[in-house]
DNA sequence: ACTCGATTTCAACGATCGTTGAATGTTAGT
DNA sequence: ACTAACATTCAACGATCGTTGAAATCGAGT
């Protein structure tokens, strides 16, 4: 039923370079020809495995995605259930949406750099933000919303969504790791430093939640 | 001294086309002829007003940081001078950084429209994020910084950086008015609606800083 | 040994890429 | 009218783009 196992080990070879340059230089920055190169392997083979640079580009964002969606959900309801009878905090369920991607750095480091630089110029792209942002994240997102909605007993549908929109955009961006806070800081702060960023960005978006939600 | 109308204007046609091309597809996403055929010019046009589609691109750049820069900068010492003696408050601060651009919105939408886009690809680039952002912002960034140490008085110099990247974030994928929270919020909310966005992100922001800032 | 399907190699297609040089048109000062 | 600097047009260069068809290789089941 399976394709062979040569076949998967190209495949995901041929993901694995796509990933990384796409993440790089961005879709259009990267040629069929650099993928393949990168993966050891013919150009023809990127139209064996797959239908286009276009659905090779879509294959590279599913990839992750669905293992992303679990853990995230998995963190959540492990939240919630510690809390049988009240709502968990604000700050427990953003935990909850940030901590899963500093295990998947603590563990499988290069492979999920990559793709979080590719979601965060994704997120920011009028082109493909919208529409990709919402296939791919959208039914786990508003779960996690429906969450902060029990926990901010009174907050309102604007100021719910507008901010989780600000948290989407201090998320991507710091996960992209530009090195833009390193130049910034004079090298007071690493954009690479995963602990700095666990301790502060639930703590940051908790208190920006609670306090748009407490503002008539 | 300085060049003919005819040629500034041309110049300026393309310096629009390239800026808004590259908002929508990204640097490498646009050919230089796709450029000059919405600017209504020939190919090799682009090559004599500039160096090559890179210069092109910071030129693009370059012509609105520098206005950008200056009006924020009005607007933050506007706001010390309404406090000769005490700091003024980080909301003040917050809005001095994000007001300048509901005003620029509001008086010039589409030219600033695209601009904004294009910077928030930009940020969130690990190509060119780091130092780009640098380049262009990162003095103007710096001088709010320390109004904001003045605003927070004990707060560690890490928790200022790292709630500066925050709000960048936030702010720059807010502005690039990609259409998610529309789908996310299933029309609940807009990305064009610019009052929202004034209400909510300076207090927002400024909620993050104080709690960041006063946990030891 | 033979077959058959899955995988890989090779060579090439038309289109488009960034860039250039030379010729042409335009305009202001003399 | 002549000139000189600026501005624009036209045609083309070599390189690279995404994509494809046909042939060669491989491996498992007979």
């Amino acid at each position: 039923m399976s394709a062979p196992e040569a076949s998967l080990t190209t495949r995901d070879r041929i993901l694995d370079a796509a990933e990384a340059l796409f993440a790089q230089e961005g879709y259009a920055g990267v040629s069929v020809r650099q993928i393949m190169s990168q993966a050891g392997a013919d150009v023809s083979l990127a139209y064996y495995h797959f239908k286009s640079k276009r659905d090779l580009f879509d294959q590279v964002m599913l990839r992750r995605a669905e293992h992303l969606n679990d853990i995230r959900l998995e963190a959540l309801e492990a939240v919630e259930k510690r809390h049988p009878d009240d709502a968990p905090t604000v700050e427990e369920i953003i935990g909850a949406f940030t901590n899963p991607l500093l295990d998947l750095l603590a563990t499988d480091h290069e492979e999920w750099k990559h793709y979080f630089r590719l979601v965060a110029q994704i997120n920011n792209s009028p082109e493909w933000g919208g529409e990709l942002m919402t296939r791919y994240f959208d039914p786990l997102v508003r779960r996690f919303i429906e969450a902060l909605r029990k926990a901010l007993p009174g907050c309102s549908d604007e100021d719910l969504y507008w901010s989780y929109h600000f948290l989407s955009g201090a998320l991507t961006l710091t996960f992209a790791e530009t090195g833009r806070i390193d130049n910034l800081s004079g090298g007071a702060c690493r954009s690479s430093d995963m602990a700095s960023i666990g301790e502060r960005m639930p703590t940051f978006l908790a208190a920006g939640f609670r306090t748009l939600a407490a503002c008539k």
